[in-house]
DNA sequence: TAATTTTTGTCAGTATGCTGTCATCATCTT
DNA sequence: AAGATGATGACAGCATACTGACAAAAATTA
């Protein structure tokens, strides 16, 4: 039982766990969006920005995802090429300018949901909310002690 | 509170904070090693193979740290170009050799707990043992439904 | 206000990871 | 035993991500 072990040895096996929990949920979303020409990379950012609520700059989403600004400058900048998404002026920043999704950016967001919706529901279908709850606490408290 | 949103949000919200919690987790392990000359790709292949019973193949920590074999197989070669790691028979299999730590690596591997054990006991100090064994549990039982 | 520190955009260089492909060997099925 | 299926090693090409560096702007502090 993990319970038998040190406390220490329990939090590296959750390190692991969760370096190949993050591989298998991109490989999870790959398939799910193979068919829209969407990348990991793309499908995250509009994931990030679709779930904000303020509004999210790029130094934003790189903090949401745990990722370098440069690395999701990049993809911002291609993905507005591809009309994904539009740059809009911060009213709380001047250099630093809004990432919203395009209408064209919302019908790919929408067909994401499609299909992300039934695959969240029935991933979760047997786990009790109070579980869900819990672990997003501790991953969030994770989140916070890491977060400079 | 989070607890108020359906589950479905629930589940996004830990997905996309895995995401970021994996990011910073990669920070932690470098910021730990940057001493070393480790890079993320060649510690959490180090920490795979030392956390291993039975001994590893090189699809084996594949699956272990959810990346595609091939990428594993690369680091690899070069860790053993580098005296890091090295390739054993394989008893239960003629071509796919059994990956170890080399005595090198071996110590590259205490020097590393050397910082890391005293990291992991600091981060779990105030989060009580049952929280992250249920963490853990949740972790492994998406990772069973993901893992074909 | 002035000085300092932090944040942000940008570029260059490099490391890492993925997919696809093919051949080879192992394992399973019949 | 023979054939089918699956796993593995190897290679190529490409996408993604990181670091370091620098300048400009913003935020903070004195």
């Amino acid at each position: 039982m993990a319970s038998h072990y040190p406390k220490r040895v329990l939090f590296l096996d959750l390190v692991l766990s969760v370096f190949r929990l993050n591989g298998l949920l991109i490989s999870e979303g790959d398939a799910m969006t193979q068919n829209m020409g969407l990348t990991h990379a793309r499908w995250k950012v509009i994931a990030a920005i679709a779930l904000s609520t303020n509004g999210l700059t790029v130094p934003g989403i790189a903090r949401v995802l745990g990722q370098s600004r440069q690395a999701v400058q990049r993809i911002t900048d291609v993905m507005v090429q591809d009309a994904l998404l539009v740059y809009l002026p911060n009213p709380r920043h001047k250099r630093s300018v809004l990432v919203r999704l395009s209408d064209e950016g919302k019908v790919a967001y929408s067909q994401l949901r499609e299909v992300q919706d039934p695959w969240a529901i029935a991933t979760t279908d047997d786990i009790p909310t109070e579980e869900l709850d819990t672990a997003l606490r501790l991953v969030r408290r994770l989140i916070q002690k890491f977060d400079r």
